[in-house]
DNA sequence: TGTTTGACCGGTC
DNA sequence: CGACCGGCCAAAC
């Protein structure tokens, strides 16, 4: 099939409930590709005009803005993330500990 | 068709 | 502690 490993990091991010934030590696290894956090990344460039992926809300493992460069505005994520609840300062999402959203550990496999 | 780069991660020097 | 390198997947030149 066509199906391939970039669209399941749409699925994935997809899945990521409003107010939550993933990290680019969570769900490459949860895709089981841990070190295809890059692949991620490249994925979350197409998505940037995909409405339907909330980019927004995969920020790096340590939970800082590093794509909010790709988007329309490079406020635009961060504004995002506000609006939906989430804390950001300096390019840097505030109790990500709490926010983040791991698909292995929700998704259960 | 081969090389380079990219919104990353982990380990090593 | 800071900087460098290798690795994976996909697209662009």
């Amino acid at each position: 099939m066509d199906y391939t490993f970039f669209d399941n990091v749409y699925e994935v991010v997809k899945l990521i409930p409003k107010g939550r934030v993933s990290a680019y590696g969570a769900i490459a290894r949860y895709l089981g590709a841990a070190k295809s956090a890059r692949a991620v990344g490249y994925a979350l460039n197409q998505c940037a005009s995909m409405p339907d992926v909330p980019a927004h809300r995969v920020v790096n493992r340590l939970g800082m803005l590093t794509g909010k460069h790709h988007f329309a505005t490079p406020t635009a994520m961060q504004a995002a993330l506000e609006a939906e609840g989430v804390e950001v300062k300096d390019d840097q999402v505030q109790q990500f500990d709490k926010l983040f959203w791991d698909p292995s550990k929700e998704l259960e496999m």
